[in-house]
DNA sequence: CTGTTAGCGCCTTCAC
DNA sequence: GTGAAGGCGCTAACAG
């Protein structure tokens, strides 16, 4: 039943040639001939073969997204931001889901990388080092989104994840806490993110003079419930903190109510700051304070690169940081203020 | 670079049948063949090439998936359960988001089904109505998501909203609510979703002898911002209310805010039922009572009938209805009840 | 059991 | 400016 380049030529009494300069606009096409293809397409409601084109030109402007996670809100509004820009660069997105897991990782990186369908790959990654990522047989560009791991060789788009740490961890000192901790980071060795975002508290609290040890709450994966589990471990030790910084929004959630559960007020009795700024964190009781990457310029900078890569673009990999802000909301107002409600 | 069969074949010193034939794991292949052309096809890395086998076999093996707005947690979570089971199936899944907007929606679906890309369509609508469907141009199978729309031609599995709806409004009334207000539902006419689990609403007050009048608002759109707005509405009136029943969680997460706001204490004051049972809804304060859609059934179900159609199966659309269940928590603790902090 | 062959639908180099 | 022909890589009908 489909309509082919051949049955419009045969319709409009010309060779599939010139359909075809009619269909790409092509130049050297008299405007009488145009006008009469043009009217057999419409009538025969031609729809190109995108498989077959695909295959004669080796390009299907397919790309795709791997994500931990598509439930958890900061890699879906990612993948979201990079759905709709590609959407506007004549781009389609296949989204797959790694669960975090590096060995999922590379391997549906592999598949990815390797698979007829698409021209090239986004991976936001937080488990595999760059070690993993490094096979020989990826012959599709790979762009990174968030950490990019010590010897990966990929070209990588993310925020300054010590600074914006040590931002937030600041804003929490400036706020008259000096028993701030950190919540977050899986595994050992930690992840690069979570590395590098111990690395701006750390710097923060040095700063500020104040001692760093001890206050560093590991959780085992990055939801919720894990870490109810390490801020009642937190609450146990002596000297109380009153200040957290966590890895994650999402981290954050699930402190704010195990901190309500147990009868501490948040902010008067601990001040919370959270990471990625999720679309609900704002309406959390108390709302969240916390860091905002530019998930619109992440976007943005790694379709960039991904498709001049595919254009053939050659060089040394790129390493582009992306703009950060901290968001200051109710979880984080100043000790000393009297908070309402 | 890339290994073609051909090249195996000839490094095999076979044809290019016999190659495809040990790919394929046809029976009639000798075994020190066999053997002999796997030893090839593993020192060579070959790779098959989708595209063209694609284009052989009229067959692509990936699917669409179309939902509103994948950051919408109901619809993250449900792509997120596609996704897994698809890929369980041997299917990859592009998604796509149509912003609930039904001129998008029909341009997105027309595309999806006479994309040579895919085999198939799952289309989780909210805005379209039956009508816009059914578009003559459809050749790939479609199966819908969520509310079956009148005149709708098409396959359909979703929970018995209207059921649903009246063990929700039950609920509160259980728990000793006299004055339950309806949020949700946008634009005019209702969208059928939202129309459903109104007319449950009703029942449920009919059966109680309450008067439903007069307490239904309606909200812009499904996000959270557009709640605070209505709830406030709805506190205005008066004789207030004590109840309410969210035509999503979104909505609930919305409302409970702006209750907190104001100074209504939930669920004291007034009890609070969301819909969907979002991950976040448990996690937020307080934790919210809500209707749970079996998702993994629904994605099983959609998948079941899509793969059957994409086989040839024909016949009448099937409809088929998915359990759910309230799940009971803070929100909507009975009114006599003191809560504890 | 295995080799030969003809397309799937499209794009594009080469002639006219 | 337009037509004819070959092939992208794979599969399956037909021989042998």
């Amino acid at each position: 039943v489909a309509v082919t380049l051949r049955d419009v030529a045969a319709h409009a009494g010309v060779s599939a040639r010139t359909v075809s300069n009619v269909v790409h606009d092509y130049p050297h096409v008299s405007t009488t001939m145009r006008a009469k293809v043009q009217a057999s397409l419409d009538s025969l409601e031609y729809k190109p073969n995108l498989l077959a084109r695909s295959l004669r030109r080796g390009r299907t402007r397919i790309i795709t997204l791997l994500v931990p996670d598509i439930v958890v809100p900061y890699f879906g509004e990612l993948a979201h931001e990079v759905v709709e820009q590609a959407s506007d660069l004549g781009y389609t997105v296949m989204i797959d889901e790694t669960g975090g897991v590096p060995a999922r990782e590379r391997a549906l990186l592999e598949a990815a990388a390797e698979s007829s369908w698409v021209d090239g790959v986004l991976m936001s990654s937080i488990g595999l080092s760059g070690r993993g990522l490094a096979g020989p047989g990826s012959r599709k560009p790979v762009v990174l989104l968030g950490e990019r791991t010590a010897r990966s060789t990929l070209d990588h788009v993310g925020i300054d994840n010590v600074a914006a740490a040590e931002e937030a961890v600041t804003h929490l000192v400036e706020g008259g806490r000096t028993r701030v901790a950190a919540l977050g980071g899986a595994g050992s060795p930690l992840d690069a993110t979570s590395r590098l975002r111990l690395r701006g508290y750390d710097r923060a609290l040095k700063a500020a003079g104040l001692p760093a040890e001890g206050r560093h709450a590991l959780t085992e994966d990055y939801r919720r419930s894990s870490a109810a589990l390490a801020v009642r471990d937190l609450l146990d030790r002596p000297d109380p903190l009153d200040g957290l910084f966590c890895f994650s929004d999402e981290l954050a959630a699930g402190a704010l109510r195990a901190l309500h559960d147990v009868g501490v007020r948040v902010p008067e009795d601990v001040a919370v700051v959270g990471f990625d700024d999720a679309d609900a964190s704002k309406y959390l009781t108390p709302s969240l304070t916390s860091v905002l990457p530019d998930r619109r310029e992440i976007a943005r900078a790694s379709l960039d690169i991904l498709l001049k890569r595919i254009e053939g673009a050659p060089g040394k990999p790129w390493d582009v940081r992306v703009p950060h802000e901290l968001v200051v909301r109710e979880s984080s107002a100043p000790a000393e203020m009297a908070t309402p409600s």
